[in-house]
DNA sequence: CGAGGCCTTGACCGCGGTCAATGCCCGTGG
DNA sequence: CCACGGGCATTGACCGCGGTCAAGGCCTCG
């Protein structure tokens, strides 16, 4: 739970009596490795940090996925497009790895924002931030060959990159794994 | 401006006197078609919303633009991903026709989230509405092929679709001009 | 030792890219 | 009023990359 109070004041000032409200309005939430934070159909009824762990987000059409994001200790893990008009979501979040939440509540965020002095700019602040990384994926796409995009998925996720099996990143750059294998081979020539 | 204040309060509430300052902090801009709001290099100094008009958002790579999005009346316009840290830009920001524009410097902005009491919220929700758009673009290029991308886009974009020539729906779907004609082409069969 | 999951490799196919030519619309100037 | 030119959409021919199907190798784990 240190871990979550410590991401949040690294973004803005909270005093010592809203890092205990905080402390009762986040829960804790374990997945194992393989489970789901969220399925496509359900609605998502929290957002969360990671505070150990790995998750991606991935879109499935008839059989065939396509992993958009990864996320990783200190990252915030929710289905804004779902959570926000809590609606059934087209997107699924699944743990790679053995994986610790601290998980609020829909509830429990608007209480947020409005009990905590900084509650708003807090959620504007931490949206703000992954609406940047998005942005520079989708014009990745617009820009970058898969090669360009499997380089760029190294740098980016330099950190994870050992821990996800190559049939993901295949998924994210938007290749089939024959394909990534492929161009792994053509690199090294 | 009216136009501007009208679209503030369908998000957040303000009073008359907040009406006011937003009046002041925000100046009007004219932008001739084909001009830029913002070009690669420069550093994104205001956010706006758009009174008339259209725009478009597009990266360059070696001469090969992609537009990935469209911007009309009562959108808001911005690089983030330059705004908010005060770096230079990698994308660009045109007119596809004469516009008009409410904008707001960094520094009015920051006075607005201080002063407005909605004012981080109404940040806050602004940007929530387009990202959720933008990653619903980005899941398409997972799951759609660019016939699919094509149909969306004339569903999304409706109103503006007989406002955009060919070949910017082209880069924005991530084809060339001569390929979406005979994805049209076959589509009529 | 056998089974299953994952990565790799090969052969073939099809869609979108590229290059080039044509047609169309429209604004401009002789 | 018409002739010209430029910008844009279209079409055709050819190419190459990634998809698909199938087989083989290499792990780990029971």
């Amino acid at each position: 739970m240190q871990l979550l109070i410590d991401r949040i004041k690294s973004i803005v000032h909270i005093s010592d009596d809203e890092v205990g409200l905080i402390g009762q309005l986040f829960s804790e939430r374990k997945l194992k490795k393989g489970e789901h934070f969220l399925q496509e159909g359900q609605i998502c009824r929290s957002a969360a940090l990671i505070g150990t762990g790995l998750v991606r987000y991935y879109v499935n059409e008839d059989g065939n996925e396509g992993t958009y994001y990864f996320g990783s200790e200190g990252d915030f893990v929710c289905d804004y497009e779902s959570f926000l008009p809590r609606t059934p979501s087209t997107k699924n979040i699944q743990a790679l790895e053995d994986t610790l939440l601290f998980a609020i509540s829909y509830d429990n965020l608007q209480r947020l924002y409005r009990e905590v002095e900084a509650g708003e700019r807090l959620g504007r602040l931490a949206i703000e931030q992954v609406f940047v990384s998005i942005l520079q994926q989708l014009s990745s796409f617009y820009k970058d060959s898969p090669e360009l995009r499997y380089q760029r998925f190294l740098k980016t996720f330099a950190g994870i990159s050992q821990r996800v099996p190559q049939y993901y990143i295949a998924s994210y750059v938007g290749i089939k794994p024959q394909s990534l294998s492929r161009i792994r081979k053509r690199a090294t020539l």
